[in-house]
Order: C-alpha cells, then sequence, then structure tokens
DNA sequence: TATCTGGGTATACGCCGTATACATGCAAGG
DNA sequence: CCTTGCATGTATACGGCGTATACCCAGATA
C-alpha cells in the first residue's frame, strides 16, 4: 500500500522497442483511425497491427469505447487553443482554427467525439476560451454558451464535410435530386456558378465571419 | 414486357392488413429508429417487427444502406420548407426552423443523413431555398450557398445535441474534465451562472440570430 | 395441367466485441 | 534457490451482425 512501486521496468530496457502499453496501443489506434477511417477500426484489425492476439488489447483498455476515448483525448491533449491574441475576435478565430486544424489532421475525430459519449476533458478548453472572452465583451454567461455551441456546432460540421466530402459519393443520386426537385419548382444547383472544386477554406472562413459578425451585434446590444 | 401489370393485388384484398412491401418495411424501420435510435436498427430486428425472416427483407430493399437512405427520404418527404413568407429573413427562419422540427420528431435523422453516404434529393430544398432566397437579397452564388452551409451545419448538431443531450452521459468524466482544466488555468463550467436545464429553442433562435446578423452584414457589404 | 416466378424460409459465412479459461515468465520473499 | 503470485499474453467460444446462397411453394400464366 505505501509503495506504488513501478512495475515493469521492462528487463533491461536496451531497445525499448517492444513491449506492449496502454499508449502503444493508443497511437497504434490513432494511426488506423487516420489512415482508415474511425468506422473501420477493430480490435481484431488494431491487434494484429501491434502483432498481438485480439484479447491482448484488453490489458490495457477495458473495452473499444474506452480506447475510443483514450484515442480522442489523445488528439486533443496536443492541441494548443489559445494563441494569446487580444481582442475576443481574435482570439475566437484561433481558437477555432486550430480547433479546425486538428479535426481536418485527425478526419476521425469528429465521429470519435460523437461516439464516444463521454468527452475528454480537453474538448472543454474551446468552451472556455470562448466563454471567458465573450464574457469579457460583455455577453452574458447564457449568450457566451450559446455562441460557443453555435462556433463548435459550425466547425465539427464543416470539417466532417472536408474530410469525406460533403455527401461523399453524391454522383449516383444527383439525377434523381435533379428531377425530383426540379419537378418541385427548386432552383437546382447546376443553375449556380460554382467553381469546380469547393474551396474549404474560404467557405470556414466565411462562415466564421458570418457568426461573429453576429455576436459582434449581439455584443452591441447587450452594451 | 408490353404491360407492367401491378402484380399483388393481394388476393381478394378485403382486409389489407398483411402483404408485406416496401413501404411496409420502411415504415416499421421509421418506428423503430425512432423509439430506439438509428444505431440500434438491425435488419433481424426489424424481421421480426415486420414478422418474417431477415432475408425476406431483402425482397423489398436491396441492403441495409439502401433501407436507411429509404428511410431519410421517408422522413424528409412530408416535410415543408417553404412557409410562403415574405423577406429573406422570414423565409430562411422558416426553412430552418422546419427542418429543426423535422429533426426533433426523428430523432434518428441527423445520424441517418450522416450514415446514408448519398443524401436523399429533398435535403437539398433546404438549400435551393436559401440560395434562391439569398441570391435575391443581394449575395453571390458562392456565398448564398457559404451561408447555407453555415445554416445547416449549425442546425444539425443543434438537433443532434437536443436529441441525445449534449455529450450524453457526462457526469462520470466531469471531475477528470473539472480537475484537468483547472489545472491549466481554465474557468470551468460549473463557475458559470447557468439555469439548471438549458433552453434548446433559446439557444437555437440565438444562433440563428447570429447567422442571420452575419448575413445582414455580408448583403449589405456586397451592396 | 404444366410451368414459371416472385416472395418467403433455412442455413451458413465471415465479421464484430468481448467473457472465460488457461499458459508463461519475471519479481519478490522465504 | 526455489516457491509463489501476478501481470501479461493466448486460445477458444458465444451471441449478434449483414447478407450470399439454396431451396420451397402458392398463384398466375400458357
Amino acid at each position: 500500500m505505501a509503495k506504488t512501486k513501478d512495475r515493469r521496468p521492462p528487463s533491461a530496457g536496451k531497445d525499448t522497442v517492444r513491449a506492449l502499453t496502454r499508449d502503444r496501443v493508443i497511437e497504434a489506434a490513432l494511426g488506423l483511425i487516420d489512415r482508415d477511417g474511425a468506422d473501420s477500426l477493430t480490435m481484431r484489425r488494431l491487434a494484429d497491427a501491434v502483432g498481438v492476439t485480439p484479447m491482448a488489447l484488453y490489458n490495457h483498455v477495458s473495452s473499444k469505447q474506452d480506447l475510443l476515448r483514450a484515442v480522442a483525448a489523445h488528439i486533443l491533449d496536443d492541441a494548443n487553443f489559445d494563441g494569446g491574441l487580444r481582442g475576443w475576435r481574435a482570439q475566437i478565430e484561433f481558437c477555432f482554427r486550430a480547433f479546425r486544424a486538428i479535426c481536418l489532421r485527425h478526419p476521425g475525430l469528429a465521429r470519435l467525439l460523437e461516439t464516444a459519449d463521454v468527452a475528454p476533458a480537453a474538448v472543454f478548453i474551446p468552451m472556455d476560451i470562448t466563454v471567458r472572452v465573450l464574457k469579457q465583451a460583455g455577453l452574458s454567461d447564457l449568450d457566451s454558451v450559446r455562441a460557443y455551441f453555435t462556433l463548435v456546432s459550425f466547425t465539427l460540421v464543416q470539417t466532417a464535410y472536408q474530410s469525406r466530402g460533403p455527401y461523399a459519393d453524391l454522383e449516383p443520386s444527383e439525377k434523381i435530386r435533379s428531377e425530383r426537385i426540379a419537378g418541385r419548382g427548386y432552383t437546382t444547383v447546376e443553375q449556380l456558378s460554382l467553381p469546380e472544386d469547393w474551396d474549404f477554406d474560404a467557405a470556414f472562413a466565411f462562415g466564421l465571419r458570418l457568426i461573429l459578425d453576429g455576436v459582434e451585434a449581439a455584443i452591441g446590444r447587450e452594451h
């Protein structure tokens, strides 16, 4: 009881190459998720990625849920949402651009945060930053949190769209959509003059600006 | 070849109670999804909900994907996104309030639209409405579509949060989160004065207003 | 009446997450 | 040094999943 004792000083420790640890499992899982998507991660696949039997994983994670949560936490842990900037607008922009960058670097993350059910602590950092900054700018507690949810909703979906295309493989349904909607008298997208490939960065910047302009108006309103 | 012939005028047709049709399958699936959530719908469960063998379903849907797409389409089909109102702001508000209402009435819908991969035609109606209205109000094609994506992102996540609680069962991680974030010097949510239960309607109204105020600014800017 | 066929059943395959039982080898203690 | 215990890995198995394949049968058709 007195001694915590550091078990596993593994043997000599010369080349620490092997030795399955929780961290190795989590990192391998992250690797697979980044490469193949969160949905196609299975315990069996992960097991032979690290060269063990599936059940061996359960010595380090208590369930797949636990693993996914840990992966999400791992991703968020080395994130920096605070740019040390001045002014509420600059601070919030930095925060959500950073959040977006992480989501894009790890395309599975958004799905993980949904799936994990229990959010890792670090997802609250953008919330805390946003709320602190907006309160300071003059918004009420309630409206600050509401503004945060608006921002985070927008960011999550935009990056999800970008990672796997908006409505991933749309082509097959294009025709259906055209005929049906046209039949109801709606404009169809083909009639718009849009660039061949969608500029996600610009779209994100635009949406962020929309929201922040709205926030600015709200701040003015609450004097 | 000449005759399409309506097969299955089933027997007498007195009480049309039985007879498995694609529609019956889809409606049963929708029932299960609304009751238990989209994730817990399985072909086997659906099969005994309608009283047949699992494989019998495949005479009416070609795969589970196909089924899910059909369910999503079914939900969206009897939706009205056009309130016939005057003014871009009122029209867009009506459209997304209607969209939100549907998402809330069928909590599985958001997940379905994600999962379905191919979007049913009707999801484009809000897009077409939004874009048409905003173009008329003076926004460029590009910015109109961008504004639409901002609105739809916001709406989807807000309703998803409301349907299964934001970070569904948060309690277990509360402590972790408090200590870790507090340790890094961030404000924690407990320090905010928030009402006991979150008012989702108000939060939605606020976020929508933020975005539309931003749109208003953009319209002014593009003269 | 013989045939065809569309919608149903039965069975099985290869996946999944994970419970249970067992093997092994190193660390500590006499 | 030998014993003991335990942390770590393996082997096997269960129940559930989506669905391919093979069959079966009632009605309509010729």
